[in-house]
DNA sequence: CGGTTTGTTGCAATCGATTGTAAAGTGTGT
DNA sequence: ACACACTTTACAATCGATTGCAACAAACCG
């Protein structure tokens, strides 16, 4: 009509003081309002929200966060280990995240992602933990920082990592047990009729090498030959790796435990490349039951792992520990899941 | 020795002024110290920024947006639409995310994240821009809130959407042609012998409505039927709704059009328990060219985006849109990669 | 040696919401 | 009509880092 109308290009209503001037009260009064405490009259408050609402006026996390000292933010940091690149686009992370996401924006949080390359910061944990910016921290696996995770343990109470439980280790985790998982998957293979056992993973990741050593335990004990071939999960080195490392000839008895399903389903791919019968001539399972898993062709026996009520009891304890509370760890039991490659 | 050593228990400095205190000046001469600012004398510098290191102080990172009005926080809002849970878990949007986060790590900017459901709360939009916690936002894909999107872009340069551009609209897009993207596709499988084209995917969202409409263009001119099959991304619904829809008998010329590559996979893996072979009896051809179209039996033909320099894109334009430039979208032109599926 | 320039540093205001405490207002009972 | 209890509201301090401005000292010039 007049001048110009622009309802929202800049709402002239930015702060507390602006709504409490509009509204004839004080700052305290329209917080306290908008926070919906008790202390302000009924019809007060009723007036005062309905003001906000018309002006669209959104009261500045920052400034709240910075005086109630809390942002309602829960860091997830991803180490990427040795190998950039290596979790992020794998499905089993991906999935987890997606779970952590529903779990925390169900309680109220926010949640603020930062990648990290422990080889080119050393001080990520700590830095993260001390930006003042979350109320507490998921890591998602340990990849090769044990240590460091053990030693920020010591002083911060607010973080749950996503791994492998090591006897007698400091901090919280959650994760399923590996070893036992490795020795399930293995026990599969050999009653299967394998007489030889190609791990396909990175050992150098403490689930991995958990995975392979449990592979190990059930190898030896029954007899039964066991070779790491080393591969890591970045999805730019992935298919190269297995390619190489399956460039091999395979004799009756020969079989495959991948460390992922990632790692699996490659290896099916390269040998349905090579002409190599899955499970007739080599036999094949895999780790994590993805989705996926259920749709390769031969199907992919598997090792569950319970990803959703994992990440739900991420979130359970990582909550109890803002709190105050010190939770013990969760280990989750593996589940076999039979189909048709091994 | 003495007492304990709690050496990072509880850092006795936590603020700027614990750290001024302790170097013996003010709070503002730490506070451009660690700025790296001109004013401050050389060696007083080096011995605050020390100090700094020693005592492993950090500063709060509220308090320093809330002053600077700046808080180096992107945010990232999915979308998901009608259908919860659709894409978080989508191999493509995660992928997406990926690069984005490399992106904007690369660029000194951390990632929050959060997933919307529109349904619930009509207010996602603004209330995300407004919280006063992020410095621009990146919206991945459209969902079925192009108009919500088109209102908030009026009122907020900051923002850059991953999705389907369409004439004339005013919010700023990077993204695929979909429309050329559904005719490639199409004219691909009516070159191939299809005579009847079924379309496998939700319209109501933008970007697979357009490539709908380009499988209809080409269709129509080259005097092939096509019919839509509504079939969702969530994880839960998607393998029994492809089923369903799958549940037919297909006849010599028939082939199907998948909106993404994860629905091509399902039909792949469903077709095959149905004993329909591909692609000597169905012709299929997916979209997004993931990296698992590869390893599909048989490979998938899939219609290539170019998802990292589409992430890179949007990172791009909207660092510039921080800085006040009124960008244009990038429509970016799709690919084929022929495989053997169709 | 007075006056000016240059280089450092301290002081105090500021960002915007929250909250303890004081003060004002309303109502009741005697 | 007065004292007392109870609501409701205003005031001002606070969270912690940043930054414009003033103050001070040393160095330099004529």
């Amino acid at each position: 009509m007049s001048e110009q109308e622009t309802p929202k290009a800049r709402p002239a209503v930015r702060t507390l003081s602006d709504l409490a001037r509009i509204a004839g009260v004080s700052a305290g009064t329209v917080s306290r309002a908008l926070a919906g405490k008790s202390l302000v009259n009924t019809d007060t408050r009723e007036r005062i929200v309905a003001l906000a609402r018309d002006h669209g006026f959104r009261p500045n996390k920052m400034a709240s966060s910075l005086r109630r000292q809390k942002t309602d933010v829960i860091g997830i940091a991803i180490p990427l280990g040795h190998d950039s690149r290596q979790q992020i686009s794998d499905t089993f992370f991906i999935t987890l995240l997606g779970h952590l996401a529903d779990a925390l924006t169900e309680r109220g949080y926010d949640l603020m992602l930062r990648r990290v390359i422990p080889e080119r910061d050393e001080d990520w944990l700590d830095r993260f933990i001390g930006s003042g910016m979350i109320d507490g921290l998921l890591v998602i696996g340990q990849s090769d920082q044990f240590d460091r995770i053990e030693d920020a343990a010591d002083g911060y109470l607010p973080m749950v990592v996503w791994g492998n439980h090591a006897e007698g280790q400091r901090h919280c985790v959650v994760g399923t047990d590996n070893r036992l998982g490795g020795r399930i998957a293995t026990e599969r293979l050999i009653a299967g009729g394998a007489r030889h056992i190609y791990f396909l993973g990175d050992t150098s990741a403490v689930e991995f090498a958990a995975r392979y050593a449990g592979a190990v335990d059930a190898a030896g004990r029954l007899g039964v030959t066991i070779t790491p071939l080393p591969s890591h999960l970045s999805s730019d080195r992935l298919e190269a790796e297995v390619a190489a490392n399956l460039n091999r000839s395979f004799e009756p008895g020969d079989a495959i435990f991948a460390a992922t399903d990632t790692l699996a389903i490659a290896s099916l791919a390269r040998l349905k490349a090579l002409g190599i019968a899955v499970p007739d001539q080599v036999r094949i399972v895999g780790f994590d039951d993805l989705p996926l898993a259920a749709q390769t062709t031969p199907p992919l026996t598997s090792v569950r792992q319970e990803i959703r009520a994992g990440a739900f009891a991420m979130v359970d304890l990582l909550i109890r520990r803002i709190s105050g509370e010190d939770t013990e760890s969760i280990v989750m039991p593996p589940h076999l899941v039979g189909r048709h490659s091994g």
